[in-house]
Order: structure tokens, then sequence, then C-alpha cells
DNA sequence: AGGGCTACGTAAAGGTTCGGTAAAGGCCGG
DNA sequence: CCGGCCTTTACCGAACCTTTACGTAGCCCT
């Protein structure tokens, strides 16, 4: 089976390169030259992995890595000209998976995709699109909604994608910055409570039970209890 | 609460350095200065990564990566002195998750540890998510919980983390300044009673037995007893 | 055996950090 | 300008880590 590698590099010349080079060593290759095409083709669901250049014409790498990471945890490697250091830590930070400096090696970027590509299949899981029961909960990613009973949750946004995010994980502790980060796609700054407000306003929406549905972990994070 | 990493490097100045610096953002650092030891500390089961440098004076990195690979996906990070491009893709091959050369930047040291890490827990299912099982207790890791004959104990996040290091090595001693370091993430210091003091909750909280399950081993450290 | 030193056990008190939540503020689309 | 929603602010209570204090047990030495 052959991974599907999304390349968003405005540089033709080394685009095709590279795409070449990806395509014989048995990776499917998708192209874009902007940031709007590549995140259009990005939430497409048909790729496997992004390869992203920071540096583009239209919208800047990062941000479209930020609105990749509002959406999807499609694994990203950046690309980028210069060694910048400042640069590559907000890369990171922002949620890329790996980085390589320009002038990149191909042989690398194979090693790299490879290995987070083996580091993703090791750990499976990620499937997105199909409805999931949680004990009297339903998950309906298509129409963003969440049932309980049948009846329809009256969630924000932000709230549907917290609660969903705990489900996904149900049984386990899920991090405070983690949950930011995937949920609300930002990082969890000191003295930002706006989390444990959204926490508060689903225990509120979905009932006080006892014990309650979502545990805190003090220190840690929060933690929807498997219901049994 | 913490990430617990493993620095398996030996340079020692080096080793500090980093080992300091990871301290202050927050991780739980275990170090070994020889590949020997650092394979035994991977494969003990209580650190969540490793960061390794190919040049030991024992077993060659890549060799310790070989073997690591052998019984366990823990993620790892490879770390050498020079950017020979060919060493960077046997790593790979090999299973590293990502290869940083020297002289590294702790700061991106750390960005990638995170990167790495945030991958893991949205994928979950690793296996150091696995809950194992010591006589009548059972570490639960994805929960954070301890369960004494399938009911869960009540622990503070730190009893947690003194009991997870005690019965990761049970039947051994563990000395009282690496159960600090492991446990709590800071150095013993004179005249700190705190480790006693959460030794002596723990106790209550798992019943006074006799023998005792956590033993005192006088001057050393403590030792936690598998019960019969 | 006894004295003295040190390490350990543990109750209680102290102090800090963390989380819950009401209410106010701000932002944005209509 | 209004309504919905996200975020910030502020206050409070609870959790819990740490310190203190005192009692006890082990160990060594003479």
């Amino acid at each position: 089976m052959q991974n599907r590698v999304l390349l968003i590099e405005d540089d033709d010349e080394l685009r095709e390169l590279l795409a070449r080079y990806l395509a014989s060593q048995g990776f499917s290759v998708r192209e874009a030259a902007n940031g709007r095409d590549g995140l259009a083709l990005a939430l497409g669901q048909d790729c496997d992995i992004v390869v992203l250049d920071i540096m583009l014409p239209d919208i800047n790498g990062l941000d479209v890595l930020r609105q990749l990471r509002g959406k999807t945890h499609l694994p990203v490697i950046l690309l980028t000209a210069r060694g910048d250091e400042t640069d590559r830590v907000v890369g990171f930070e922002v949620g890329a998976d790996d980085y390589i400096p320009k002038p990149c090696n191909p042989r690398e970027l194979v090693a790299r995709l490879q290995a987070l590509l083996r580091r993703i299949a090791w750990d499976q899981k990620t499937e997105v699109d199909a409805s999931r029961t949680y004990g009297d909960l339903r998950v309906e990613p298509g129409q963003r909604r969440i049932y309980q009973n049948d009846a329809p949750v009256e969630l924000t946004g932000t709230e549907y994608e917290v609660l969903q995010v705990l489900l996904a994980h149900a049984g386990s502790v899920v991090r405070k910055t983690d949950l930011m980060q995937w949920a609300l796609g930002r990082r969890l700054e000191a003295y930002d409570r706006t989390l444990d407000m959204h926490i508060s306003n689903l225990r509120k929406k979905l009932g006080n039970d006892d014990p309650p549905r979502i545990e805190t972990v003090r220190g840690l994070g929060y933690s929807y209890r498997i219901p049994t």
C-alpha cells in the first residue's frame, strides 16, 4: 500500500524534483504551489502526510499549519530555507511533527517521512468520520453534533471540539496542554482559564452526575469516565 | 504529571547540562552514561521517551536502538556529533523517530521531544499505556490510576508517581535520591522529609500489612515487596 | 548494657497552587 | 446595535505538597 504525500512548495523546480524522488520511493504524490490550494487538498482527506514549505506566496506556511491543526491531526513536516531557530521552535509549537531546513536532502526527507508514518502506524488509531458511541453519548462528526440518548446536546463549536477530544480518549487522561492544542488550536498559557470554563459549561450541559462524567485529574488534565 | 525522559549520553558535562535544562522544562529525567545501563533503564518501563547518543563507550548507540526495537516501540530521538548523512538515514532505518545533530540546541531538543510526545498522545495506544500488574496491584498509566484488587486506590499525583516507580522496581531497593529524582523531579536535600511523608501516606492507603509491602532499607531507600 | 547519634514514622500545621464558577468584558457576524 | 460565544477577571474553597515537631528504632562504640 503506498502512502500519499501532499507537497506544498512554491518553487516549481524543487517541488518537481522532490515529487519525482518521492514517487520513485513508492509514495503517491499530490502537489500544491501555494497555501490556499495546499490547505484545500490537505482537508480533502486523501493524503496521509503533508510536507509544507514555510515561505509561500500567499498564506504563510505557519498559518496553513495553524488552520490545518484547527481541523485535523494530519502529520506535517515543515520545510524552510533558513535555519532560524525561532522559526523552528514556533513551528513545533504550532503543531508540526518535524522540521527540515533547506537545502534538504531528499533521502533524509524520505527517512523522516517514513519514521513519522511508522510511528503513526505503531500507535495507530485515528479514524475520523464514522459516528462513535460512548455510553449514552453519540458523536456525529459529519454534523459536528453530539447526541445524548438520541437527543441533540446544544453545544457551541468549541464545546463540541473539547468534548469530542475527551471522548476520543475516553478512559485516559488528556493533558490540559494537549486538550488546548487539539480542541482550541493554540498553546496553553499561564493563567489561561478558558479551558476550565468550557469544561464547566460542558458539565452543566451534560448533567452533573455522580461520579462525574468528566473527571478532573489535578495538575494534569481531564478524563472522560468510561460508562460501565 | 510530567513526562519521563531517559538521557543516554556518555559526556558527563553535556548530559548534566541537558538533564538540568530538561528538568527546568518540566521533564522528569533519568540518566545513563553508557549503553548497557541505558538499555536496562529503557526496558525498566519507567520512562516515556529516550534521547540516545550514537557514540557511546560500550555498545554503539545504533545497537542500543536495535535491541530496544526488538522489544518495544518506545520513542527514541538520536543525538550525534557529526552531521553524517549516512548515519542519519541508517538511524531512521533502524527505527529512530527523530535525529538531532550535535551541537544541539536544548530548546530545539525540547521542541522535538514535545512534538513527538504530542503525536503519541494523540495516536495513543503505545505500550507505555499498557497496564501492569504486581500482585494485587494494577497500574493503569492511561488513567493514571492504581487498582488494588480491581478497586481504585485514591492517590494524589505525587503518591501515584512514587508508587509507580517503586512498582517498576519491585523486589529491588530504590535509593531515596533516585526516588526523589524520578518521582518528585528534584534533588533530595538534607533534612527533606517530603519523601518519607509520601511513603507514610502510601502505606496508610495500601493497608498496613505484615510484612509491609513497602520495606524500609535503612540508610538506602525503599523496596516494594510483592505480597505472595 | 547503656549512651549517643542518626535515620525513620507520622500527626498536625502551614502555605501554596489549582480548579470551579459567577460575572464582566470583548469580539464578531448579522 | 444586538445576541451569541469565547475569553478574562476575580473570588473562593479544596487539594495537597511541604515543613515542623516529637517520638521511636536501629546502629555503633566503648
